[in-house]
DNA sequence: CGAAGGTATGCAACTCCTTGCATATGCCCT
DNA sequence: AGGGCATATGCAAGGAGTTGCATACCTTCG
């Protein structure tokens, strides 16, 4: 399992609700893992059951009542083995490289399409990144220790989205060389 | 779904036993979409029951007979229906990245120790990926149309895997300048 | 002869994740 | 008054993927 692990994370430096984790998960953690909040509550429910999280609920006047999460030791101590453990990699699992297979033997224009839309996607997706990096994350030799790592992984983004960029380049200029073209 | 179609994928140019592949997915089409024996019987089944894919016994002598799946022309239409529709990008999902959200709170080694793993793993896949370019994909542009589009999904897990052998490196440096290190 | 290993296929249980639906409060704007 | 939007939480069904186990044939090697 992994979205447990990343929900106690995202609960390391602050108590969250369903609501605030779903959000949290839409930007800086959730661009390395994705999560609805479908799952976010089930999920918080579950590590609450098991006492890796303890459940607060907060009257609020103005707006629906919310429940707060906060780590418990048990929580931390689950998280530290965790981290301990070495993790296994898993393939990417890009539909697009599948479809790359195809070309030959049917029309390359959708595949095209969707290159190029991917393209403008990884694009925008790399300057928001960037964006990210120079507001909050220039020098990083001098962040304090805790944000280093959280610049690396924005750092690893920068990366990937990157090298799609220029690999979408690549491949549209190779398949600008089809018979059919 | 997706596993469907990479398995129909595989089946468009030859004929295949579920063992067949199963080491198929082991290389090629597997560094994109890693799946188990277990789960290609499965959908194989499935596929033969929605009349994607014919089933053919195949009696041997010597070894264990076996079962041969073939499209259908459904199969195909399927495909290219799939061809056509746009795919939606999933985040990678990655340990290692949640885990970089601990560095500062927690003893750094285990990550650091993860990320010295992975820079091997990753150069021993690019490697190998290199390897195969020069082999089979010396001059792209020069490669049948068929054969075209799996030289891009080659190229990009080069340049992903260079990617990640590059992003290591400058975490380790980074990571190398911790109070505790 | 027996063990190891490659060939070949499968079941069952479970976890993880997606999708669609449902509900409720209160604000702001028209 | 009504619609749209943000806040806030949830159920249920099903699809996708993992893990562990099971079976069976045949060859090769010691």
């Amino acid at each position: 399992m992994a979205l447990s692990h990343a929900i106690l994370t995202a609960l390391l430096d602050e108590e969250l609700s369903g609501y605030d984790l779903t959000r949290k998960f839409e930007t800086s953690l959730g661009f390395f893992w994705a999560a609805s909040h479908q799952q976010i509550y089930q999920e918080l429910k579950k590590l609450a059951a098991e006492g890796l999280l303890a459940a607060t609920a907060v009257p609020q006047a103005g707006r629906p009542d919310k429940i707060v999460y906060a780590l418990t030791d048990a929580g931390r101590r689950a998280l530290e083995d965790w981290v301990r453990e070495t993790s296994r990699v898993k393939p990417a699992k890009d539909d697009l490289f599948v479809k790359l297979y195809h070309v030959g033997h049917t029309d390359p224009a959708p595949v095209i399409e969707e290159l190029r839309a991917r393209r403008e996607e990884h694009g925008r997706r790399l300057a928001l990144y960037e964006r990210i990096r120079e507001r909050h994350y220039a020098e990083p030799e001098r962040l304090p220790d805790r944000r280093k790592g959280i610049y690396l992984a924005l750092a690893a983004g920068i990366r990937q989205e990157r090298m799609f960029v220029d690999w979408c380049e690549e491949a549209l200029a190779l398949l600008g060389t089809l018979e059919g073209a």
